[in-house]
DNA sequence: TCAAATGGCGCC
DNA sequence: AAAGGGCGCCATTTGA
């Protein structure tokens, strides 16, 4: 292992180290350039997403890594103290029982510094030391056994990717997507200005009711709509469709598009795309679900119809893989449920749960078994698909059983994990009112108000345990595949949003790409469900557009 | 006048 | 078919 600390004069202190935490060479003070990763070396460092992206920047491209920060915020959850500080310095405080400091403010953009690492009273401290020590109390702290090692193991690949992909950045081209805006949209308008399609249509609202309306404001249409009698509380879309008047046609149509020009019109195009990449920055760590985030761009709400924008560069294909409906999968695996297994091993269900499910219980209806393992899943009890969960609950009792279990548990304001052992977050400050609500002389206002906060910790609960593990399947999805794809010269990972992954492979390499990301999910499927009959399968499918995917 | 909250909607 | 989980982002509104 290789422990790694930028300085604050551009270069790195560097230090073989052992997989104990012991120093196993000389301490070494080298600029970037220097640096080497052997193809099977580990590299420890405080943080992947402040230490990484410069080396990525050098061309370097690390195999492996233990992340401080990624580790303690998985040990701390489990412990209860989500946004506690998690830095070496904070590690190291917390193992002696004395205070955490507050790590330094600084400013946006500046570079990782020292006194990250180590805090501002720590001059003359040998920050590798502090590493060394902070990476041994880690390892003493997780000893949860395989599985927490697995989460662990994952999650420091998932920085890793995180922050190549965000170097890498997703094929997209700048010609296609100014094509879809003017088609959409019209001439580009001066800054500020409405595109000529929105200002058509804003002009059709105004006729329609007969006064002017902004629709960009949902309390002037929601009051616009009231005038000529339709009590709405919402200005949603499908509350609109359910209305009969003429102004409702054009402000759907003007919603759609004023989405598409706010969120991912010519400002954005000239933002985040250049040279033909859209490059975000990925944050593999900051959900607590395990799920990623991106800051900047939307890289995880990519449009459909932006799809084909995505397009492989010349001699090059994308090879797009989802995982097929895999929270209802997870959800039979981790409750142990019979029936939900049989249904996804068996034949057509491989490919297509729902359509396994319809045909279990729900009269071959696709719509309505997913409507109802959608609302099982989210705590759905109104409506069609509150209805359709009774149905799943006689069929399926063991993984209804336990996402109801789940919610209960929430409910009480305890905390759920995923199946690697990922923790939920305590219940906040809210909790107060619940415990008030739920004393003998409360309110009716008071019980009320309980019931609510208590209902939605449930359906968090209910929901953290499926979504949670499955992205605990699929970061050890994504990991497995990294490592093989390091030996197919020219394929990088260029996208992953949750179940989904696209790679940029050169032409002739597509297929075996394919291939190893089919082997990756099988990989993940046997360790992170171990035993389990439940099949999780994905679907690689090459192409030239992102788009032609699906 | 500014920052935080809200409404709405895109993705899973 | 309904509005139940998780996010990020924008424009507007609200409140200090």
């Amino acid at each position: 292992m290789l422990a790694c600390v930028p300085l604050p004069d551009g270069r790195y202190a560097v230090q073989g180290t052992t997989d104990d935490g012991a120093p196993n060479g000389p301490p070494r003070r080298i600029g970037a350039g220097e640096l080497v990763a052997a193809a099977d070396e580990r590299w420890l460092w405080a943080s992947t997403v402040d230490d990484y992206p410069a080396l990525i920047a050098t061309g370097l491209r690390v195999p492996r890594c233990h992340d401080i920060a990624a580790v303690e915020r998985i040990l701390l959850g489990r412990a209860g103290a989500f946004g506690d500080p998690v830095t070496p310095a904070a590690v190291l405080a917390r193992a002696a029982g004395e205070p955490v400091p507050s790590p330094p403010v600084r400013p946006v953009g500046d570079a990782p510094s020292l006194f990250d690492l180590t805090g501002p009273a720590d001059d003359g401290v040998d920050p590798l030391e502090v590493l060394r020590l902070a990476y041994q109390d880690q390892r003493r702290r997780a000893n949860g056994g395989g599985a927490l090692s697995l989460l662990l193991a994952a999650e420091n690949a998932s920085a890793l990717a995180a922050a190549e992909m965000g170097a890498v950045g997703l094929p997209w081209r700048r010609k296609v997507h100014l094509a879809v805006l003017d088609e959409m949209l019209g001439a580009r308008p001066a800054l500020g200005g409405r595109p000529p399609r929105l200002a058509q249509l804003a002009g059709e609202i105004d006729a329609a009711f007969g006064f002017p309306v902004n629709p960009d404001s949902a309390v002037d249409l929601r009051e616009a709509f009231r005038r000529v009698g339709f009590d709405i509380e919402t200005t949603r879309s499908w509350v609109l469709k359910g209305i009969d008047h003429p102004a409702v046609g054009p402000v759907l149509a003007y919603k759609e598009l004023a989405r598409l020009h706010s969120a991912n019109g010519w400002a954005w195009l000239d933002q985040w795309v250049r040279h033909d990449r859209f490059r975000a920055e990925y944050l593999s760590g900051s959900v607590v679900s395990g799920r990623w985030a991106t800051r900047g761009g939307g890289a995880l709400q990519i449009p459909r119809l932006l799809r084909q924008a995505v397009v492989a560069e010349d001699g090059y294909r994308l090879v797009v893989a989802d995982a097929a409906q895999l929270e209802p999968r997870v959800l039979a695996a981790i409750s142990g449920d019979a029936g939900l297994q049989a249904v996804s091993a068996s034949g057509e269900s491989k490919a297509d749960l729902y359509a396994g499910l319809a045909a279990d219980g729900f009269g071959g209806n696709r719509a309505s078994a997913k409507v109802a393992m959608l609302g099982a899943m989210y705590g759905q009890t109104t409506g069609e698909g509150g209805r359709l969960v009774g149905t799943l609950r006689t069929r399926y009792p063991a993984a209804m059983g336990y996402v109801d279990g789940a919610a209960r548990a929430g409910e009480r304001g305890e905390v759920v994990h995923s199946v690697l052992g990922r923790a939920c977050p305590p219940p906040g400050t809210y909790w107060e009112a619940v415990r008030i609500g739920r004393q003998q002389d409360a309110t009716a206002a008071e019980r009320k108000r309980a019931d609510r906060l208590a209902g939605d910790r449930g359906r968090f609960t209910r929901n953290f345990v499926v979504q949670a593990s499955a992205a605990d399947w699929a970061a050890v999805w994504l990991a497995g595949l990294r490592t093989s794809l390091a030996d197919v010269a020219g394929a990088e990972l260029v996208f992953f949003q949750h179940d989904e992954l696209i790679v940029h492979a050169p032409a002739p390499a597509a297929g075996e790409v394919a291939g190893l990301i089919e082997r990756a999910a099988d990989a993940a499927r046997r360790l992170v469900f171990p035993g389990s009959a439940v099949l999780t399968p994905v679907r690689p499918v090459i192409v030239d557009r992102y788009a032609d995917a699906k």
